[in-house]
RNA sequence: GGUGGAGUGGCCGAGAGGCGAGGCAACGGCCUGCAAAGCCGUCUACACGGGUUCAAAUCCCGUCUCCACCUCCA
């Protein structure tokens, strides 16, 4: 069975095969690092971090690049007006960036290329286009004509006839007003670098062109980004890295976003839920369920009361590993996944499907726990952590463990003093003082401890928030 | 104007010609002193109008609504 993804540039899925046998490279476009990310920006790389967990578990050496984008107009802008350096906001937008995708327990790349650390490569690109007279420098810029390359816009399946004209302000020099920046010229007091052409910094897109080579080579596996990229970002990394000879990428791959009453979440419309906020607000891994679990290219509409879902989906889900954890002790991962479940992921990370055949073995787990089978409800745990594992969502994954391990002393310390309460109950019980016990569960209830009475003695735990 | 995507039960969310994905909520049952948790069951849906087919949520034609991209975007 192979790996089989939709690639945007045939508008089908197909089945993957790695450039070199084995091994997978991936180029993510990450941020530009111009705000601090909301829900819809750590989605993507949330989605591709279940790509490539999911191609490490099928036994791929994979590299994965996600770069950071950490110059542009509005990095620019909000140096002006915030009268700090541009590095500095770029810098700090980039920690918030990457805070969230380390509380959603995303893995980190191999390289976070930045790129001004580029500079030397982008000015040897733009020279092989100006070698091969796919661009041309005017007023200090540098622009790509896009006329000369006959690919253009093969990936958005757009014809260069029927685009809208752009309007084109504030650049000098354009041939044609479809053509786009390699270089652009420094305005007065803006940051720039020492290139042949004069001094300036880099257009947005050359950076990935530039950046994928280092990386990657002149070909690699799979580009990543969000649907809004595909045009023009990924259209003009294309059309320059190809007319400079680079085959580039095989796969184009692309996230749908997260949207707020039906828009399009986004920094310029306003309607962003920032991650920082979401984190304050639910549990990171409830945030990673909510966020990985819809299909990688349908649209997730927010709302509070998906989310609320999500949290009791995801608390059965931990309910069932808690229980056999406290039965037979620590369980670990099965080496292999249930067939169905890799048959879905398998299939363009059917990751909905995927979690369907988790909760099916949730449910046979229980059923096992019911019914005393220690041993077949160790092995439904096995299989649950493991494919858990595999989407980044195992409660006892030491990413996690480690989260809820900052309460570990004072947990202990709760135990007991809850134990000696319980024990009160009980004895309630035990005579049948049921007015007795009940005030005593009703009371913990409201100091938010849900109390279990199970066959093997009294649980508790924290209450939903 | 060009290029795409979407509309599925109370809600979320898969699927893409024939076997009720799954979850959340609700209700009924089992279990429980009562609960909780769990298990079993109930709720038979695919925007609308036509058509093709033995069979359509799925294919075709048309319509409506919403969203996105067309040089700031994940």
């Amino acid at each position: 069975m192979t790996i089989r993804l939709y690639d945007t540039s045939t508008r089908q899925i197909r089945d993957f095969t790695p450039l070199v046998p084995g091994c997978v490279s991936i180029y993510l476009c990450g941020a530009t690092v111009q705000a601090p990310p909301h829900i819809g920006h750590i989605r993507s790389g949330l989605n591709f971090d279940i790509l490539q967990r999911w191609l490490i578990h099928r036994g791929y050496d994979v590299t994965f690049v996600r770069n950071v984008t950490n110059i542009d107009d509005k990095v620019i802008a909000k140096s002006e007006e915030q009268g700090r350096p541009w590095w500095a906001i770029a810098h700090a937008n980039e920690r918030a960036f990457n805070q969230g995708y380390e509380a959603l327990g995303c893995l980190p790349p191999a390289a976070e290329p930045r790129a001004t650390g580029h500079i030397p490569q982008m000015v040897r690109l733009i020279q092989e286009l100006l070698d091969s007279g796919h661009a041309y420098a005017a007023d200090g810029s540098v622009y790509f004509d896009v006329r000369s390359y006959p690919g253009y816009l093969a990936l958005s399946h757009q014809d260069l006839a029927h685009l809208r004209q752009p309007g084109g302000e504030g650049e000098s020099g354009k041939r044609d007003q479809r053509d786009f920046a390699l270089w652009k010229a420094a305005k007065p007091g803006e940051p720039s670098w020492e290139t042949p052409w004069g001094p300036g910094r880099p257009g947005w897109h050359l950076e990935c062109s530039a950046m994928a080579r280092e990386y990657l080579g002149r070909e690699f596996d799979i580009h990543g980004g969000g649907l809004d990229l595909v045009f023009p970002h990924h259209e003009n990394e294309i059309a320059q890295s190809k007319a400079a000879g680079d085959p580039f990428a095989r796969f184009w791959l692309h996230n749908a976003w997260v949207t707020m009453a039906g828009e399009k979440m986004s920094k310029s419309l306003g309607n962003s839920v920032l991650v920082s906020e979401m984190v304050k607000r639910w549990r990171p891994i409830v945030l990673r369920y909510y966020l990985g679990t819809p299909h990688y290219r349908s649209t997730i509409e927010y709302s509070e009361e998906a989310l609320r879902e999500a949290e009791s989906a995801f608390r059965r889900i931990e309910g069932f590993v808690q229980r056999v954890v406290e039965l037979a002790g620590t369980v670990e991962p099965a080496a292999e996944l249930p067939a169905a479940f890799t048959e879905a992921m398998d299939e363009d990370l059917g990751v909905p499907q995927a979690m369907a055949v988790v909760h099916t073995t949730v449910r046979q787990g229980n059923m096992a726990l019911t019914a005393d089978d220690k041993d077949a409800a160790v092995a439904r745990l096995a299989e649950v952590r493991a494919m858990l594992g595999v989407l980044g969502l195992d409660p006892l994954d030491a990413h996690w463990a480690a989260e809820e391990d900052q309460g570990e002393e004072l947990r202990g310390v709760v135990d007991a003093l809850v134990h000696l309460v319980l024990e009160q109950r009980e004895a309630a019980r035990a005579r049948k003082d049921y007015a007795t016990a009940d005030a005593i569960r009703d009371r913990l209830g409201r100091s938010g401890l849900v109390i279990e009475d199970t066959p093997s003695g009294p649980r508790w735990q924290l209450g939903e928030t």
